[in-house]
DNA sequence: TTACAGCTTTACGTTTACGTAAAGGTAAAT
DNA sequence: ATTTACCTTTACGTAAACGTAAAGCTGTAA
C-alpha cells in the first residue's frame, strides 16, 4: 500500500495548477500511473515534481530538467551519451557557481537598498509632522 | 571626457545582441544619451545593463529589475512607496535565500550524478576492450 | 435520479524576451 | 561617388510555460 497522490493534492502541496502538472507530463517529465482515466502519482512522481520546481527556481528550462532526469536512469546508455552528460553537468555547475556569486552581490545590494529605504523613511517621519503631501491633488 | 560606449561595444562585452539592449530601453530600463541618431551609453548605463543581466541570471523579470532600479533613485517618493519597496525587498531576499538553499542541494545532486557517470564510464572501459559498438548502424 | 465535485482532453490565448527581416540614415575609407 | 561598416526604426515571428475556456466522463451524496 504505497502512498499515492492525486493531481490536486500535488497541486495544492506545491501551490501550482493542475494544468502545470499536466503540462510537465506533456513535456515528458512525468508519467503517472492511471486508475481508469485518473492520474495517480507515486512518491517518485512527487520527487520529480519537486525537482522540476527547484530547477525552475534556478532558471532551468523544463527541457534542461528533463536532461538531468535522464541521468538518473541506471541504464543511461553508451559512452558518447555519458560524455555528453558530463559536459552538461559541467555547464550546470558553472551556471550554479555563477548564480552563487550573483546572489552574494545581490544580497549586499538589497541590504544597501533597504538601508536607504529605512533612512528615507525615518527622515520623512523626522522632518515632517505631516505636511499633508497634497491629498487629491 | 567620461568614457562612453556604443551599443555594439556593450553587446560584445556582455555577449548579447544589440536588439536585446534596445529592448531593455523599450522597457524603460535604460535611457542612453544620443549623438544625433546614435545611442551613447555612459558608465552608469553599463552598470545598469550589468544589473539587468545579473537579475536575469537569478530569474528576475525585466519588470522586477526595473522596480529594483527605482529604489536607487535618491528622490524615491513618498512613504507608501518606500513601504512598498521594503516589501519588495523582503520578497527578493526570501527568494534569494530559497535559491541559495536550492543551489546547495542541486550541487550535491550534480556531484552524485557526475559520480554515477564517471563510474559507468570506467566500467564500460573496463569490461569492453573496444567492442566496436557497431559503427554506422 | 439528479446534482455536484473532481477528473479528463482539446485547443486557442497570453506573457516575456527577445529573433529576424526590411528599409533606410550616416560617416569614413577607397 | 560608392562601398563598407555601423547605426537606426518599424514590425511581424517565435519559444517557453502555462492560462483559460469548452465540453464531457465518473463516482457519490442527497
Amino acid at each position: 500500500m504505497k502512498r499515492t497522490y492525486t493531481i490536486t493534492e500535488l497541486a495544492k502541496e506545491f501551490d501550482i495548477t493542475t494544468r502545470a502538472i499536466r503540462f510537465y507530463e506533456d513535456q515528458g517529465l512525468l508519467s503517472p500511473e492511471r486508475d481508469g482515466q485518473k492520474r495517480i502519482y507515486s512518491a517518485r512522481d512527487r520527487t520529480l515534481l519537486k525537482l522540476i520546481l527547484r530547477g525552475k527556481r534556478l532558471g532551468f528550462t523544463l527541457a534542461e530538467s528533463g536532461q538531468l532526469f535522464e541521468m538518473y536512469d541506471p541504464d543511461s546508455g553508451n559512452e558518447k551519451q555519458l560524455l555528453l552528460f558530463l559536459s552538461i553537468l559541467d555547464e550546470k555547475e558553472n551556471s550554479l557557481n555563477q548564480q552563487l556569486h550573483d546572489i552574494e552581490i545581490m544580497q549586499i545590494e538589497l541590504k544597501e537598498a533597504r538601508a536607504r529605504c529605512d533612512k528615507a523613511l525615518s527622515e520623512s517621519k523626522q522632518h515632517s509632522n505631516n505636511p499633508e503631501e497634497d491629498p487629491k491633488r
